[in-house]
DNA sequence: TGTGTTTTGTACCGATTGGTTCCTAATGCT
DNA sequence: AGCATTAGGAACCAATCGGTACAAAACACA
């Protein structure tokens, strides 16, 4: 009934959420996006309404690609111990800052930044901050050493995770090094096993 | 030999340092510096050069108050033992957002956004952090329950806290629940004492 | 082949960014 | 008193910010 739209909008929003993740929210410029998608201001605009909306949309994709493969990570059933599966994650962290990818999270980032002033923002981080806790108490209920936990104690473990993981990507994205990333993730692995 | 500065510079500084801290190296424009020090321009520019400067200057100060706090607080002797300075230090992130300051730790921010891309700041937030990661070290040290450990394990054991307290920080300013931090802290300090 | 509808691209917008210029005011020293 | 030196303050700067207006282009349908 009219001119159909000549983008792919996969590829679009792909590159939008390359460019929010590599410069942070307020640190992608409106240029930068345009380049990283392939659009022009007329487009963005009509199809996103405007910057927030735009990088609300990506923390959902964000969402969709990177979290879930996290929460995939913490509940794969191939994995019987849950602890392995959290090594595992805690392993692609460390993995990332081996391949110099120092962009560290784009939900943590976004958690450091924007969700401070910005109510929608906070609510969108915190749901996928939530999600990842929610991944962390499964893997612990599938470990071998913590079957006997309280729910009360579970929670409290996977908050201590959650809380890790943002720190390990705070410090990635700032150039801190490996090796205290690496000391940092063996440690907890430790304090987990022992427990 | 001329004319002599009308400002006082610990309250300049001061007023600087909160503004950064409230709203981040990016996030304070000029016009909030300003306002904040109760400086013009022209002062500001004659003496602490550029904005960057000013930052670097900063967090310095930042050092000399609140790090320093927290360090000292972690070499306490008066208190014997070393996993009750930890406690402390991390019931004092407790009781800030507990008296609703939101504003996290202006050199955790500092690491979550302009240390990505500035060698500069990196390097003074990284002298920053490694001071938090000696205190901590140095706790740990005068903990009755760790007493045995390896100089690895200790190192080990401090960057774990250091994450642990760069994630808590970075989660208080993202407007998390008390509880949430609550539980995490509970379940570092649980773990801690057990091992 | 119109005609209506939507996308696209560009020119443009006011506001704000960090930073500079330059004149005046205020001091210490001789 | 006069001079050198520095602080203070306002006007000004180009560049960039996110966002809008609008005309041209491209399609679907009749």
């Amino acid at each position: 009934m009219a001119r159909p739209r000549e983008f792919d909008e996969d590829k679009v929003l792909d590159g939008a959420m390359n460019v929010f993740w590599a410069h942070g929210y307020e640190g992608a410029s409106l240029p930068d996006l345009l380049k990283g998608m392939g659009l022009t201001r007329g487009s963005l605009y009509k199809a996103y309404k405007d910057k927030k909306s735009l990088f609300i949309n990506i923390l959902h994709r964000y969402d969709e690609a990177e979290v879930e493969k996290a929460t995939q990570l913490l509940n794969d059933e191939t994995v019987k111990d849950g602890l392995e599966r959290i090594d595992k994650l805690f392993a692609s962290v460390l993995s990332a800052i081996e391949n110099d990818d120092t962009r560290g999270c784009l939900l943590c980032s976004a958690a450091a930044g924007p969700a401070h002033n910005d109510k929608q923002i906070s609510e969108a981080v915190h749901i996928l901050l939530n999600k990842m806790k929610s991944g962390f108490e499964i893997a612990l209920k599938h470990s071998s050493e913590h079957t006997e936990l309280s729910e009360e104690r579970l929670s409290q473990l996977a908050d201590l995770l959650l809380t890790q993981y943002v720190g390990l990507r705070i410090l990635s994205r700032s150039q801190a090094s490996k090796e205290t990333l690496k000391r940092s993730i063996s440690s907890l692995m430790i304090l987990l096993a022992a427990e």
